[in-house]
DNA sequence: ATGGACACCTGTGGGC
DNA sequence: TGCCCACAGGTGTCCA
């Protein structure tokens, strides 16, 4: 469920209060939500009792929480011959319907609670951070961090990173996450180059976490419907000019939708308190279907699309060619 | 390289 | 009220 401008309001959420804060104990509720971690939970919770969270990044939708070394750290069941010399982060991915949630001790339980972390954060003062999903296609991991392929920062956390030994590492599980759109080290020419050589549609490739990330269902389809664009429209007869006006349409959608705490139209997506996101009365095409367009007044269409929808207007978003 | 199908899951809302 | 089906912000893998 949740993309950029949802995952980048939880992280904004996270980082205040994680930031320095020192992991006391772990509960786990439903081992699945650990899938992705490879040492099991008994590993998950013994590597990170008594650990010291450093900041919290972002890269597209994927989430990590650098962590403090300590001496003798014999590291996690991560494969590594001798143990483990290098760094390492909790990873979290919200997958459909993810939360992070943060919790005063003793708070009434939230439904479907997976996880819970105890922390004392920087100030002394105890509080809960909750892993919550309905699905459990959501995650918390611990994961080696590895040098990012061009040198260049990781992933976002405004600023915090700057000058830290983990700020141009990022975790192996996500390391074929392409920089987003809102990235200051996206490369714009590349990417557009590499997107409008695509054999496929534009919708595919805007979803392709490894050309570009960040992007998924909600604002592939706000980004179709405002370039007009048809989602299957193949990328490769896209002109550069077009190609420049989709990846400003991208950046200025997701950028509004971070403004208000991303979209929120059930109970799915929360910010770290709970609250719901607004960017819902701004959409013009995803979940729009049997309402008239705000641009040309035609009934949005809703097709069935790579296990999915696809949200459009039909007259709008002529395939063209 | 591309895409389709499927696996991983639970819950909600609409139609009858 | 209940039952069944459609549908849901994602990712990864396997197979043509």
């Amino acid at each position: 469920m949740p993309e950029l401008p949802e995952v980048e309001t939880v992280r904004s959420g996270l980082a205040p209060a994680l930031t320095g804060a020192t992991i006391d104990s772990i509960e786990i509720l439903d081992a699945r939500s650990l899938k992705r971690h490879q040492g099991g939970p008994i590993d998950f919770v013994s590597n990170l009792t008594g650990r010291r969270v450093l900041g919290v990044v972002r890269r597209g939708k994927f989430l990590w929480m650098p962590l403090e070394s300590r001496p003798g750290d014999q590291g996690f069941d991560s494969g590594i011959p001798g143990g483990n010399a290098r760094p390492f982060a909790l990873v979290g991915h919200l997958g459909m319907s993810g939360q992070m949630l943060l919790r005063d001790p003793g708070a009434p339980d939230d439904k479907l609670t997976r996880v819970v972390i105890k922390f004392t954060d920087a100030a002394g003062e105890k509080l809960e951070f909750r892993f919550v999903d309905q699905r459990i296609f959501g995650s918390l991991a611990i994961d080696v961090l590895v040098p990012t392929a061009d040198g260049k920062p990781g992933g976002f956390s405004a600023g915090v990173a700057a000058g830290t030994w983990w700020e141009n590492l990022i975790p192996e599980t996500a390391s074929h996450i392409a920089r987003d759109p809102l990235d200051p080290d996206f490369d714009e020419k590349r990417i557009l180059a590499k997107m409008r050589g695509k054999n496929t549609g534009i919708k595919r490739a805007l979803l392709d976490q490894g050309l570009l990330s960040g992007i998924g269902n909600i604002y592939a389809d706000e980004t179709l419907w405002a370039t007009k664009l048809h989602y299957e429209q193949p990328a490769n007869t896209i002109g550069a000019a077009k190609a420049n006006e989709i990846l400003a349409s991208v950046r200025q959608i997701l950028s509004r939708a971070v403004a208000v705490g991303g979209t929120s139209f059930d109970d799915q997506y929360k910010n770290v308190n709970g609250e719901s996101g607004y960017f819902e009365i701004s959409l013009n095409a995803y979940g729009r279907a049997g309402t008239e367009c705000s641009r040309c007044g035609t009934t949005i269409v809703r097709e069935d699309w790579a296990n999915r929808g696809s949200h459009f207007c039909p007259k709008c978003q002529r395939l063209k060619r």
